[in-house]
RNA sequence: GCCCAGGUGGCGGAAUUGGUAGACGCGCUGGACUUAAAAUCCAGUGGCCAUUAGGCCGUGCCGGUUCGAGCCCGGCCCCGGGUACCA
């Protein structure tokens, strides 16, 4: 070698073609031997490729597993390495199953509609499409280049005519369909039509978005138009006019998941409250079955509490309320009817109906001020003065319908229209807001709860209410002395007795306003006559998304597709200008890749009912309150329908964790070009600067490469320690903005995709955020290394053994069999890694190069690395693709030890070791112990008062 | 505020049912090979005390249960996530 590279240099300088010649067959004898992980990845996704190895069909011979990632939605920067962290974990599984026997459905695609193609396009002029197209391109490059084991003849992408055409299929499905409460599931709207015609609302127990009353000649006397409207009220895709959150700087409408803070989730953009006509879907009807589901399914428990908290399922009941000098009621919700008698004054929501006939012409003036004044206020403003307190007397008075008393009527901005009746009984003594609004406006407060104990004290004097949930009642006639829980049971029982009101379940979740007003997204297959909507028939799907001249709304303020030309039907009527949210196509996606080419329907029913439902699906967190929901009842619906054969999709559910950006900082002096080492600048006033980390290794910044990396840079000067510059550092999201974005482009450049991929794995728990650190990859690439030259001794030539393997080398492997089966089985994949680790370590000890050992290893290793696997696998003489190889089987014998070295505790400190034998009854382990000599030192002449023996465990010796 | 998850060496993390705390890897230190470097290999690496033998302390803090607690119970602190006038 010393030789080569000595002529090396003498042959560059002289002759070029000698020159050449001797450095390719340098490279040649090198690289026989050498780890070439760039060859080996190519040539083994080519060959997965050209052999289909990963495309799938139904096959009812063999049980189905499908593991599923959720899509992603293509942006133009393309995946960083906190990106395909899930895809891996999902992939190991994936080719886990298979080599145990199962027909494994992995497929992948692209949630391709959605808000930046389409601002992006605003800002360029070019078509959504043509962008998306790309950054689809790009991704698909990227993911190629990982080696995932993927059925790609089934991808899916949403802005795709074929798949959309059933995502508008489904919306006409849900127009066309009500919830029956009597059955508790989704309906054809002719059972309803038949209904009205029958017996009007008699008897009637529909979802429906305001409670009706008519009788069935009522029915028949409306008008087409008339009846057409009422059905709204019911169908489970709607039409209504509602408050919506409308981002102006968007010009959209958004769904409550899409608003974090007041503020859209997509650009951080305000948010208002604003009352417009738009479609819904009626996802609250299935509130109580989304919530049941979650029971049936292997959830996280974080996960399965954020949807709980979202379905926001409470237990109270509506309650009336006889107005004074009035023949009509108010109805309020209340989850604590047993503090009726501390009810002292109603509010209502600004929002609500009866502000208007309640207000007293006293008090007229005054109402509509404060009206106009909550009105101008967005949702960030009420939100950042939730402490502010506001509201007006209506003039009005209530009567409590227990204790007779009569109680103001008062309208403010802290009761919401949205959620229950928009009006509440005000218990200031034991509600902290109604305390706070008491207290501001000098409203009677009573005491009806005290602890136990405790006696009663004269509210006027609190600081806070007592928000009791556990106490004793008091002035409160026939409940006074019972605990709260069991006066809430009394009043609902007495509520329901006089008449008062009825027990009533009430839920959060909202109907997900369904329409935008953007271009990029499905068209609704909607048209209007007279003012009224009208789905068209099936056989005009899909209903294409039309070309338009510009991204942006038209004149008079209509959506872009206001713009397309002819956007009507064969007759002229006008095609609705809204488009589907981006949760529209991701709703369904796992069905369509059970049968992605089917023309005739989103899936039959022989493809549904072998491959059923999703058995793992592994995908972010940010999901649980959007896709999550909707999909759950978008499949519901399909399942009462009749379509799907499963009630929930996602049986098991993983989410992966963040991998967050390590970002580096040089420090600036103030106003000086001058750069302070870390550990020294405490001396200095400094500004940390956010630099790019290529130019850090190890916390030490490359001078020269900072300096050239910027000409501000050009002339900088730097304090140093230990003639080193050491940059600081944090953990931040990835991003560019940081200078901390890590592309795994690079990281295969360099190291090869199976070190890519358990490094990502090797960084610890799944589910757990962690940072990205580029500088442990060593630690992985030297086990590949180490594992290749298993089947290559002392650098030489492949080499194996056919020999029967030995005891302690089939201990190692059996050993490892159990700990990453065990290991995968529980989405541990880290500890998998430093399995594999531990177990070439051990076999570089051995000094193993037996067939029959390193066999297995390799099919172990194989869902993790499976280029190099494929690679040894071949080496070894296999033909077959080791995604096809059988699972190795554990035998337990060779984990048997005859020797047990117990560790041995006194009073639970741990002191010295002893070897004995696995079998040594208890009696003998104690005698063996006690004539040891370190512990004879240990007792220091005493004589111990128990010995625990743990077999196979631990000994403790208690004195 | 409320709900959920978490806190272990210089760093990422391990300890699966209450049983040897710190597996595995990074980094660091020393050594071998080499003219040298890279690669590779060997040894050491929680803190403190001690020449050694060895000892003491140690899983956010305080207390408890237990022969034995990183793990269970009670209280508190800190970090991350969800949610936010939900009656």
């Amino acid at each position: 070698m010393e030789f080569l590279n000595s002529f090396h240099t003498f042959a560059k300088n002289f002759d070029p073609p000698l020159y050449f010649s001797i450095i390719q067959r340098e490279e040649i004898e090198q690289k026989a031997m050498e780890y070439n992980f760039k060859k080996i990845e190519q040539k083994w996704q080519e060959y997965w490729k050209t052999n289909k190895t990963f495309q799938v069909q139904a096959d009812s011979e063999r049980p189905k597993f499908y593991v599923l990632d959720m899509f992603p939605y293509p942006s133009g920067a393309g995946l960083h390495v906190g990106h395909p962290l899930g895809y891996i974990a999902s992939d190991i599984f994936t080719r886990y199953k298979r080599q145990n026997g199962f027909n494994v459905l992995h497929p992948m695609g692209y949630d391709a509609f959605g808000l930046p193609a389409e601002q992006y396009a605003i800002q360029t002029g070019q078509h959504p499409a043509v962008t998306t197209d790309r950054n689809i391109k790009r991704y698909r490059e990227q993911l190629d280049k990982i080696g995932f084991a993927y059925d790609w003849s089934r991808e899916v992408r949403t802005c795709d005519p074929g798949y959309y055409h059933w995502t508008q299929w489904t919306f006409i499905k849900m127009f066309n369909s009500f919830y029956n409460k009597k059955t508790r599931k989704a309906e054809g709207i002719d059972l309803l039509v038949n209904h009205f015609e029958i017996s009007g609302t008699q008897n009637l127990e529909a979802a429906c978005t305001e409670e009706m009353d008519f009788s069935a000649s009522d029915w028949k006397g409306y008008s087409e138009k008339e009846q057409q409207l009422l059905l709204l009220n019911y169908r489970l895709a709607y039409l209504a006019e509602t408050m919506v959150n409308w981002c102006s700087a968007l010009g959209t409408v958004l769904a409550n998941d899409e608003v974090k803070e007041g503020l859209s989730v997509r650009g951080g953009y305000p948010v208002e409250q604003r009352q417009m006509k738009q479609w819904l879907l009626r996802v609250s009807a299935y509130s109580e079955r989304l919530l049941d589901g979650l029971n049936t399914i292997e959830w996280t428990e974080s996960l399965t509490e954020i949807q709980k908290n979202w379905i926001g399922r409470s237990e109270g009941a509506n309650m009336l309320f006889p107005v004074k000098d009035h023949d009509f009621t108010i109805e309020v919700f209340t989850t604590r009817a047993d503090t009726i008698f501390g009810a002292s004054f109603m509010v209502l929501a600004p929002e609500s109906e009866l502000v208007d006939t309640l207000t007293t012409p006293e008090q007229r003036n005054a109402v509509d001020e404060y009206i106009e004044q909550t009105k101008k206020r967005t949702e960030r403003e009420r939100l950042a003065e939730v402490k502010r307190i506001s509201g007006v007397f209506s003039g009005n008075y209530a009567i409590n319908p227990f204790t007779r008393e009569e109680i103001p009527i008062w309208i403010s901005d802290y009761v919401l229209a949205g959620y229950g009746t928009g009006a509440i009984m005000a218990v200031p003594a034991h509600d902290s807001r109604d305390f706070a609004f008491a207290k501001h406006f000098g409203l009677k407060i009573v005491q009806v709860v005290v602890q136990p104990g405790d006696s009663e004290s004269d509210p006027a004097g609190w600081d806070d209410s007592f928000d009791a949930k556990e106490g004793i009642m008091v002035n409160s006639d026939f409940l006074n002395g019972l605990s709260v829980s069991d006066a809430i049971e009394k009043t609902k029982q007495e509520v329901e007795k006089r008449d008062l009101g009825q027990i009533k379940v009430n839920y959060r979740l909202r109907d997900a306003i369904f329409s935008r007003q953007r271009y990029w997204g499905e068209p609704f297959p909607v048209y209007f006559k007279d003012g009224v909507p009208y789905v068209m028939d099936e056989d005009q799907l899909p209903l294409e998304l039309p070309d338009v001249d510009k991204y942006l709304p038209t004149e008079k303020g209509e959506p872009p597709l206001g713009r397309a030309n002819n956007w009507s039907t064969r007759d002229g009527y006008p095609i609705e200008l809204s488009t589907m949210p981006g949760f529209a196509g991701s709703s369904a996606y796992y069905l369509r890749y059970m049968d992605p080419w089917n023309k005739k329907a989103l899936v039959s029913k022989e493809a549904n009912s072998y491959w059923r439902d999703v058995d793992l699906y592994i995908g972010g967190t940010e999901h649980a309150t959007g896709h999550l929901i909707y999909s759950r009842f978008w499949n519901k619906f399909l399942y009462d329908l009749g379509y799907v054969c499963k009630d929930e999709p996602f049986r098991k559910l993983i989410n992966q964790g963040m991998i967050q950006g390590r970002s580096s900082f040089v420090y600036r002096i103030k106003d000086t070009n001058t750069y302070v080492s870390k550990g020294i600048k405490k001396q200095h006033k400094t500004t940390a600067i956010h630099i790019d980390i290529n130019l850090v290794n190890n916390d030490i910044l490359d001078i020269d490469a900072f300096k050239k990396s910027n000409p501000e840079y050009n002339n900088a000067e730097f304090l140093l320690e230990d003639d080193k510059y050491i940059c600081g550092w944090a953990l931040e999201k990835m991003s560019k903005s940081m200078f901390n974005v890590v592309n795994p482009d690079d990281i295969i450049e360099t190291y090869g995709t199976d070190t890519l991929r358990l490094y990502e794995m090797f960084l610890g728990p799944l589910e757990q955020s962690k940072p990205w650190d580029t500088h442990g990859i060593d630690g992985v690439f030297k086990f590949l290394r180490k594992l290749w030259r298993l089947f290559h001794q002392n650098n030489e030539e492949f080499s194996i053994s056919s020999a029967d393997p030995t005891l302690a080398e089939l201990k190692v492997v059996h050993k490892t069999i159990k700990k990453v089966s065990d290991d995968i089985e529980r989405f541990s994949f880290n500890t998998s890694v430093s399995a594999f680790m531990i177990c070439v370590n051990e076999l570089t000890d051995l000094k193993c190069n037996n067939k029959t050992i390193l066999e297995s290893l390799l099919v172990l290793l194989s869902p993790f690395a499976p280029h190099i696997a494929e690679e040894l696998w071949q080496a070894l003489g296999q033909t077959e693709s080791i995604a096809d190889a059988q699972w190795p089987s554990l035998n337990e014998d060779y984990l048997k030890e005859d020797q047990i070295e117990y560790p041995v505790s006194f009073n639970g400190k741990m002191r010295f070791k002893i070897e004995l034998p696995a079998d040594m009854p208890k009696e003998d382990i104690e005698k063996a112990v006690m004539a040891h000599e370190t512990a004879k030192k240990w007792l220091d002449g005493k004589a111990p008062k128990k010995i625990i023996v743990v077999p196979k465990r631990i000994i403790n010796v208690v004195i």
